[in-house]
DNA sequence: AAAGTTTGCGCAAACGTTTGCGCAAATCGC
DNA sequence: GCGATTTGCGCAAACGTTTGCGCAAACTTT
């Protein structure tokens, strides 16, 4: 509504030492300065983004936080605590948050491209790392501000992460049910190479090969992320082979939900002929019967870092590079417990 | 990067020309129209958000999504559900989403304000509507185009609304409490004076005034919505009461999760000694044990409408006001059964 | 073939801001 | 008290679009 020259007419300057003393420029008298902002503030002024977005070709003031559709964050309560944080993150930077939804099919990497050429967004967040990650390379290439959720597999490469310690937690996952006398071990996992996948299934093979104990055993079920059926089956053929596992690690915790679901059908009982341990800690995992063991990596704090960390990357693109990795907490229920003599 | 001017000078024409056939305007050849957006196409063209958005005034492209700190939708996978048909039904207007996060303690009215002078957003969405709401005042006073995700008490206001028929479901599960011989029910509700509190009681008292019977009794316990021990202890209290009720529906499912879990920490047993439905079927109310009866509304399909009602409000400012009103579909779980005798 | 209409396109202004350059006045150094 | 520097501020251009107006050429009508 009110304009820059608004505010110069009735004061009787020119919109250029407005604009400065707005700035908080050079060469501007304190007493100006204050005038103006006075001013500026009775007649709630605010800056209209899109002219400084159309002179200065930057700041468009929004963080993209790029979502792709199977899935989103549909799963569970997720979402809501990330964005939540993410919030926190950018609070007082007049920074908004710009929700980059990717249709089911749509090209992410063209739909960042877009957003980077039309400078839709100062800065992006990315979710759902991969092992080798094209929009990683790309956004790195194009000098553009961004912050990722997880890591590419690569190390060295010039950009900031927020992930959580995986390797550790199931290292410590695999140590706690091989204490309670398992021995055999199944670990359920994704067929999609995210990098997370990497680092946890590199927790139970370190833990296993520090142990270097020959009785036990590891196999490893692969299914897919999203095809429930298909997730099903896969289940269903980890708990009905022979010998049958009786610690289940799972990559996170809706596989484990399903490995609830299915020993119920199954009538195996857990914790008594099988142990189950997941990760995330979803909201499901307090409800269900038994409560699900898993870890806890603070979603809420760790998107506000993130957000925190973009706002650096924007504002300061010459600082070096961050990264945070955030040691998940066990969360001790009662779908564990010693191994079935 | 390409300009309307890039391509203007490579083809010999004037930016006017260019900008006209990219609009679709009068006057332009189809041939010369034809080779403008085949340019467009090569180089990569996008238009520039800024620029458009600062000549018109108006189309910054971005439809808001107002979000109130406690809670956002963290409770459960609700948020990404929500998002992900919000992006469907915007999907190829060009309108990206844009998240108005509201940090605690701030001001959600002002911060809509701001958004409506600054010009911000072409619309809004908001959720979490109370049965007088002063947002929905403000932006129909200010003319300016959005939609609701539940309703305001008051008929007739001028503006779109999409909501669940919680009267229509409450009755239902009334009806089917009765019909299993519950006559002594309890209602958990919330002290925040949401629009959806008043539809949802009210159902409950529709469906027992129909039926007349004098044996029918009706406890209503408030809780805070936020607040988890407040909750546990209305709960606690609810269910020690002399006579206990056998029927108990929560305003919402989280709510019904409380129920669960006080139940068995009291040794009461769902549903041979109390039935419990609650609204929503989050997730968790799938992974509980007992698996919660509830209602399901298909928050995507929802969600895809309210972005498509909120599209017309922006594209077509004068055409009538629509409202969209979804009945919910009964899920049977195991939660509820027949009155202990 | 003259008058009127339509077609195809360009000129220039406008949107609200930022910023390089410049200039007069004030202040400083000695 | 004179030259040099600093201070305070304005001019005008620029960012990429859209759009009212106008004009010449091409068509149509009579």
């Amino acid at each position: 509504m009110a304009t820059i020259k608004d505010i110069a007419r009735a004061l009787g300057l020119s919109a250029s030492t407005v604009s400065r003393a707005l700035a908080g420029h050079d060469r501007i008298p304190e007493a100006t300065r204050a005038r103006i902002q006075a001013l500026a503030q009775e007649m709630g002024y605010a800056p209209n983004r899109a002219a400084q977005n159309l002179v200065g070709g930057r700041n468009s003031g929004f963080a993209g936080l790029v979502l792709t559709d199977p899935g989103y964050g549909r799963e569970d309560s997720y979402l809501g605590e990330y964005i939540s944080g993410l919030g926190h993150g950018l609070a007082e930077t007049g920074i908004d948050l710009f929700l980059a939804a990717i249709p089911a099919g749509q090209s992410e990497l063209s739909v960042i491209r877009n957003i980077v050429t039309t400078r839709r967004a100062d800065g992006l967040i990315l979710g759902r790392t991969s092992e080798v990650d094209p929009r990683v390379d790309y956004l790195i290439s194009a000098g553009f501000p961004f912050v990722t959720h997880g890591r590419v597999l690569a190390d060295g490469l010039p950009y900031s992460w927020v992930d959580t310690d995986g390797t550790a937690a199931f290292a410590e996952a695999f140590d706690l049910l091989y204490a309670l006398g398992h021995r055999r071990f199944a670990l359920l996992t994704i067929e999609e190479p995210m990098t997370f996948r990497h680092h946890r299934t590199e927790g139970v093979l370190q833990a296993m090969e520090r142990r270097g104990d020959p009785e036990v055993s590891l196999t490893i079920a692969t299914t897919s992320r999203y095809d429930r059926a298909q997730r099903q089956e896969a289940v269903h053929r980890m708990l009905t082979a022979d010998p049958r596992p009786t610690a289940i690690l799972t990559l996170f915790d809706s596989l484990a939900m399903n490995v609830l679901q299915v020993a119920e059908s199954l009538s195996l009982s857990v914790p008594e002929d099988i142990s189950v341990i997941g990760y995330d800690n979803i909201t499901s995992a307090a409800m269900a019967r038994p409560g699900l063991t898993t870890f806890d990596s603070d979603t809420f704090s760790s998107a506000r870092e993130t957000g925190r960390m973009l706002v650096e990357r924007i504002q300061t693109p010459d600082a070096e590079q961050q990264s945070l990795l955030i040691r998940p907490k066990l969360v001790l229920r009662a779908s564990h417990g010693p191994a079935p003599s």
